[in-house]
RNA sequence: GGCGACGUGGCCAAGUGGUUAAGGCAGGGGUCUGCAAAACCCUGAUCGUGGGUUCGAUUCCCACCGUCGCCUCCA
């Protein structure tokens, strides 16, 4: 498959450098709850994995957790809390708020607050080896060090310095390095180090977890575009000096467009409080829902998110949804899904093209209904467009409600006795017993094979 | 200011240097149905504006307009 790659800015042919695909997601700071703009870029990372195992590849997948840093501190501090409860209770969240995304969990979630003893490791070496100095206690990474320094995200230390926002550390011999180890102030979480009480600086974690867990070159190292610059341009920066360039830190870095609302057209973050809980979209559109408005457009585009086109990809869910489970005829010719097929797999193969994919499995739904409306077979073809919709994390599912497996039996007998009545062409009790099972969300559907019953989502 | 992305039918959104520019949602007409729902069939765009390259551009180049992102908080 093709994969966009951020470093070279160009599409490449993927494939792993050995048996499996060391791929490293970076996870979320947990200062605070996930907001749906990180629930996309999970999304479009389970499904590149997804898709990976799908052509054969084994996945060792890693994806960190960031928990210690200045704003979890605050926070902390804030609420009167310590930074271990808060770090875990969002953690925890972030698990709730995953499972009904269908979200493949990652093989190792490491933590930078468990993996203190390899980030001073690295951090020494980076000073031995001249990338690094020590200043009052704080460690800065030396960007003068490194020639390449922006390769990533494509500027030059010059450029950056016209930017306004880069402050001189007093500390710092260059305004463009940045912090390895931070020393801690009173009150402050600290360990023990070299250089005295401190913490790891924001980036220098996901460097030595992704070395310790994965070994380098990843194969696939992902975020969201705001992640470029500065994080993984010092990722690379530390990673590569802390090997002596004798090999890449990553081949292939993949970048997600960012979120933004509707209303304010800026990207969703919570430094900026514009965001939307995750479980408040689960609950209105369902986990598949949000998957095919994340999915219905490139990974690396920005999506907008709007209640119209949530209620649209609700809508679009439903669809596959009924193709999938409605039984077709026993007629030939069956409906056949090879072409079709071809075209989700190409669209995949193509940098992820998960819309085109999409469009060829509404393709395929058509195809399966027809199909069905011509008394035609179409087992083959439903199985083939549940497992593509599997390889896009989509579930298909119906529905579910409180208790429904309970009120079966009686849905049951209702459909039983509104079929007496319409037998008696009592039509008017008979809608009036299919409108009140719809306002408890039953929706009856008639057919020449008899009537079905689903949830109304 | 520096770097980058985007602007396709009512909305969302793929895509291509040249036969009919995917798909979803919404709308209109029809089939089926006692009625409905679901499903099926039919129905709409010349691709931001202005130039240029080319036999030919929505697709390549330039300019302009508009929107957005990054420039050490960030998925």
């Amino acid at each position: 498959m093709k994969l966009y790659n951020t470093l070279s800015r160009r599409v490449e042919e993927f494939s792993p450098s050995g048996d499996e695909v060391k791929m490293y997601i970076c996870g979320p700071n947990v200062y605070a709850p996930c907001h749906i703009g990180h629930a996309m870029s999970y999304i479009v990372f389970d499904v590149l994995r997804r898709y990976l195992e799908y052509c054969g590849y084994k996945v060792k997948h890693v994806q960190n957790f960031t928990d210690i840093e200045d704003n979890i501190i605050n926070r902390a501090r804030a609420e009167g809390s310590s930074v271990d409860e808060l770090a875990e209770r969002h953690i925890e969240q972030f698990f709730e708020d995953m499972a009904p995304l269908n979200i493949l969990k990652a093989h190792i979630y490491p933590r930078a607050t468990h993996e203190v003893p390899a980030i001073i490791e690295m951090v020494q070496r980076l000073i031995a080896n001249g990338h690094a100095y020590e200043a009052g206690g704080d460690v800065y990474f030396r960007v003068n060090s490194r020639p390449d320094y922006g390769k990533l995200s494509a500027r030059d230390l010059d450029s950056m310095l016209a930017g306004a926002r880069v402050q001189p550390g007093e500390n710092k011999e260059h305004p463009g390095d940045f912090v390895l180890w931070k020393a801690s102030k009173p009150g402050e979480p600290a360990w023990d180090s070299p250089w005295g009480k401190g913490r790891p600086g924001w980036h220098i974690e996901c460097s030595a977890m992704s070395l310790k867990y994965l070994g380098h070159p990843l194969d696939i190292h992902g975020g969201g575009q705001d992640l470029i610059f500065p994080h993984h341009e010092n990722e690379i920066a530390q990673s590569e000096s802390y090997t002596d360039d004798r090999k890449p830190f990553v081949r292939f870095w993949l970048h997600n467009g960012l979120m933004r609302l509707a209303e304010s057209e800026e990207k969703m973050t919570r430094h900026l409080g514009n965001l939307v809980p995750i479980q408040e979209v689960v609950h209105r559109y369902g986990g598949d829902g949000l998957r095919i408005f994340v999915l219905n457009s490139h990974y690396r585009s920005p999506i907008t998110f709007s209640e119209e086109s949530l209620e649209a990809a609700k809508r679009a869910a439903e669809r596959l949804r009924t193709a999938v489970a409605t039984p077709g005829g026993d007629a030939d010719p069956t409906a056949d899904p090879a072409p079709l097929k071809q075209r989700f797999l190409d669209a995949m193969d193509d940098d992820m093209n998960t819309a085109g994919a999409l469009g060829a499995l509404f393709d395929l739904a058509r195809e399966i209904n027809r199909a069905r409306d011509d008394g035609r077979k179409t087992e083959e073809a439903q199985a083939a467009l549940r497992e593509l919709a599997g390889v896009l994390g989509l579930t298909l599912a119906a529905p579910q409600a409180a208790g429904d497996t309970a009120a079966e039996p009686f849905i049951e007998l209702l459909m039983e006795l509104r079929d007496d009545l319409r037998d008696a062409k009592q039509y008017e009790l008979s809608d009036k017993l299919r409108a009140r099972l719809a306002q408890m969300g039953v929706i009856l559907e008639d057919s020449a094979q008899g009537t079905r019953w689903r949830l109304k989502s």
